[in-house]
DNA sequence: GCCGTTTTCGGCCCGACTGTTTTCAGTCG
C-alpha cells in the first residue's frame, strides 16, 4: 500500500544511508545530517514527493542542497547511484535488522556479517535462528544477555496485517482538519464530522471517515473526489466515496440530507460493540436502529442530530469517546453518565523540558509561551542531571542556578508561578537517579522509567511503588511506558501501584505526547474508579508542544474522567497543597 | 551534509544506561 516515494518510504531510505555511513565510518555529523534529514522528512506535513515536483524540496529544514540532489535523482529515475554504492559495500541482511529494538547500525553489520546474511528479507530468520542455537553468544563482544534481548526483541515484532500501521491520532486529526476545510469550501456541505475511531479519539485511527450533511449529494462527492493530495479514487457513487490519499491513507465519506444526519453520525461512529448493545437495548422497546433512523413500527423515524436520536430512547447524549459498551449505555439510562473534563479546565503543565536536557527550547522561551496559553502555573521538569558523570559539586551548581532563575522569574512575574523540578530515572536496581539530597532542593520531582522495559512484572512494580514511596516524588510520568506502533507497555502490577498512590496521595501521569497518551484509556479510568488523582502533562520538547495538551484531555475522556479528578484542573492555592508534600 | 553568520567557515546534543569488558562502545531518547 505504501509507496515508494511516501514521506514514510524516503525517511527510511536516509536513515538507511545514514546507517550504511556510520557501518563504513564516515564523518559523524554528515551521519547525523541523514538522520535529521529522515526525522524532518518523517515529521513533514506536506509529502516531499509533492514539494520535490515544485522545486521545493530544501524548503525542508535539514535537508539542503546535497541531500535534494539525491532526492531528485531518486523521484525521476527510482535510485540514487550514490546511496546503492554505498549500500552494495555491505551485507545486505544488516539493513533487514532495523526496528529492532537494541540493535543499531554496528550490530545489525556485525550479525549480517558474522552470519553471513546477504538477503534482508532473511535477516531476522536467521538471526532467530542463530539466538535460538546459541550462536550469536558465541560471537566476540555479544554475551548471552544480548542474545537474549535480541530473541525477545524479534518476537515482540508483530507483523502488521495490512502491512500498513494505524495513524496516531494526531496525525489523523491533522488530515481529518485539512480535509473538512476543503469540504466547508463549497457551500453545499451544510455539515461535516468525522466519524469512527477519530470521532471516538482513540489514539490510533486506521481509515478516515467522514459524515457530510447536504442536500446536494452530486456536488458533494464531486468535490471530494478532487481533493489535491489524492492518489487514487477508490471508488465513487450518488451518496458515497472512497479515495486513497498520496500518503496510503484511505478516506471515505458519505452523505445524507441534514433531516436525517444524526442517525448516519451515530451509525458510522460506533463502536460496533456500543452499536450492537444500543441495537439489543432498543429491541426491547420494539424499535429497530439503522443509518437512517430508528424503524418504529415499520416506519424510519429521521434525526437530525444525535442528541434527539438517544433521547427518543430514553437515554442521556452519550458523548463519543465513551460508546465503547462498557457500561455507557446503562449509565445514560439511569442519567448518570460523567461529566467528562474539557481542554479549558487545565490550569497548567508540569511536565516540560529545556535545552538543559533534550528539550529545543530555553527556559525563558518555554516560560514565554506558556503565558500564552493562560495558565496559572508550569513546571520545568527537565531530566536530572547525572552525578556519575558530572560530579557532585556541578551538579549541586546547576540546581542552584537553575533554582535561582526560576526565583527570578517568580519574583518579576505574579500572573503564573514557575515550578521547580526533575524528571528522575528510576534504575534497574530500584533507586532514583538522584538522592533525596538533591531532590530536597526542588519544588517538586517525576519519576519516570526509561530503561529496562524487558524486567519481570514483579521487579517493574518494584521500581515503580519504590519510586511513589519517595517523598519528593510527586507524580510517575507515561506510567505504562508504551510507544504507540511501536512498543508495548512493559508488565506492571496495576493493583499494586494504584493502591501505593493512593496510600501515600500521589499522581499518575496521562502524558499526552502523541506517540505515548500514557496511562492509556483502560488503566486511566480503572485508577479513577479507585480515586486516584491524575495530571495531564505534554512532556513538552518543543514550543509547539504545549499545544499536544488536547490528547491528553482525549484520553482522560475515553477513561471517563471528570476534572474533579484532574489536579492539574485546580487553582493555583488548592493544586500546591496536593501536589508536592513540601507546600504543605 | 546542513546551517547561520561576527556570512563561505566552523559548529553541529549529548547524557544516561547497559552489557561487555575492565575503561568503553553501542543504543536510545
Amino acid at each position: 500500500m505504501e509507496s515508494r516515494y511516501s514521506n514514510a518510504f524516503v525517511s527510511k531510505l536516509l536513515k538507511e544511508v545514514a546507517a550504511a555511513y556510520e557501518v563504513t565510518g564516515e564523518d559523524r555529523f554528515r551521519i547525523r545530517a541523514y538522520q535529521n534529514a529522515a526525522t524532518a522528512i518523517e515529521h513533514a506535513t506536506s509529502e516531499v514527493k509533492d514539494l520535490w515536483e515544485e522545486g521545493k524540496l530544501t524548503e525542508i529544514p535539514g535537508i539542503g542542497s546535497s541531500i535534494a540532489g539525491h532526492l531528485d535523482e531518486y523521484f525521476r529515475t527510482g535510485k540514487v547511484r550514490h546511496f546503492e554504492a554505498s549500500f552494495n559495500k555491505l551485507p545486505g541482511g544488516m539493513f533487514g535488522l532495523f526496528g529492532i529494538h537494541g540493535i543499531g547500525a554496528k550490530t545489525a553489520y556485525r550479525l549480517a556479517k558474522e552470519l553471513n546474511i546477504k538477503r534482508r528479507e532473511d535477516s531476522l530468520e536467521v538471526v532467530k535462528k542463530a539466538a535460538l542455537e546459541g550462536k550469536i553468544s558465541q560471537i566476540e563482544g555479544f554475551g548471552e544477555q544480548k542474545e537474549k534481548e535480541i530473541l525477545e526483541a524479534i518476537e515482540k515484532l508483530k507483523p502488521n496485517k495490512e502491512g500498513r500501521k494505524r495513524l496516531l491520532l494526531p496525525t489523523a486529526s491533522w488530515v481529518s482538519e485539512k480535509i473538512s476545510n476543503y469540504m466547508r469550501g463549497i457551500k453545499e456541505v451544510l455539515d461535516i464530522k468525522p466519524l469512527g475511531s477519530l470521532r471516538r479519539r482513540v489514539v490510533t485511527v486506521g481509515d478516515i471517515d467522514f459524515a457530510v450533511s447536504t442536500r446536494s449529494a452530486n456536488k458533494v462527492i464531486d468535490h471530494f473526489v478532487s481533493f489535491p493530495d489524492t492518489s487514487e479514487i477508490l471508488n465513487k457513487g450518488d451518496v458515497k466515496a472512497s479515495i486513497l490519499l498520496k500518503s496510503g491513507v484511505r478516506v471515505d465519506l458519505m452523505t445524507e440530507k441534514p433531516d436525517a444526519f444524526g442517525a448516519l453520525l451515530q451509525h458510522f461512529t460506533g463502536s460496533k460493540a456500543h452499536n450492537i448493545s444500543l441495537r439489543k437495548f432498543a429491541l426491547e422497546k420494539s424499535y429497530s436502529l439503522s443509518e437512517h433512523g430508528i424503524k418504529v413500527k415499520g416506519k424510519v423515524k429521521e434525526f437530525s442530530d444525535e442528541e434527539s436520536f438517544y433521547s427518543f430512547l430514553g437515554l442521556a447524549y452519550i458523548e463519543p469517546e465513551l460508546r465503547e459498551d462498557s457500561g455507557e449505555i446503562e449509565a445514560a439510562k439511569v442519567k448518570k453518565l460523567p461529566k467528562l473534563i474539557e481542554l479549558k479546565d487545565i490550569r497548567g503543565d508540569l511536565h516540560l523540558h529545556t535545552n538543559f536536557s533534550d528539550g529545543n527550547n530555553t527556559l525563558d522561551e518555554m516560560v514565554k509561551k506558556a503565558r500564552e496559553f493562560k495558565y496559572e502555573y508550569i513546571g520545568i521538569s527537565d531530566h536530572a542531571p547525572s552525578i556519575n558523570s558530572r560530579g557532585e559539586k556541578e551538579v549541586l551548581s546547576l540546581i542552584n542556578k537553575t533554582k535561582k532563575h526560576i526565583e527570578s522569574i517568580n519574583n518579576s512575574n505574579d500572573s503564573m508561578r514557575v515550578l521547580f523540578g526533575y524528571e528522575v530515572n528510576i534504575l534497574t536496581d530500584v533507586s532514583v537517579s538522584l538522592p533525596d539530597d538533591y531532590l530536597k532542593i526542588l519544588d517538586y520531582a517525576i519519576g519516570s522509567i526509561h530503561t529496562s522495559f524487558n524486567q519481570s512484572k514483579e521487579k517493574i512494580t518494584e521500581r515503580l511503588t519504590y519510586a511513589i514511596k519517595n517523598p519528593y516524588i510527586g507524580f510517575i510520568a507515561h506510567p505504562s511506558g508504551r510507544l504507540l506502533e511501536q512498543r508495548d507497555s512493559y508488565e506492571v502490577d496495576w493493583e499494586k501501584v494504584f493502591k501505593e498512590v493512593l496510600e501515600r496521595n500521589k499522581i499518575l501521569e496521562i502524558n499526552a505526547h502523541p506517540e505515548r497518551l500514557d496511562l492509556p484509556d483502560m488503566l486511566v479510568r480503572e485508577a479513577v474508579k479507585k480515586g486516584v488523582k491524575l495530571i495531564i502533562n505534554t512532556d513538552a520538547h518543543d514550543l509547539e508542544d504545549y499545544s499536544l495538551m488536547r490528547y491528553g484531555i482525549d484520553v482522560a475522556r475515553r477513561g471517563w474522567v471528570e476534572s474533579r479528578s484532574v489536579v492539574n484542573t485546580l487553582p493555583l492555592k488548592e493544586f500546591l497543597k496536593v501536589f508536592s508534600r513540601k507546600f504543605l
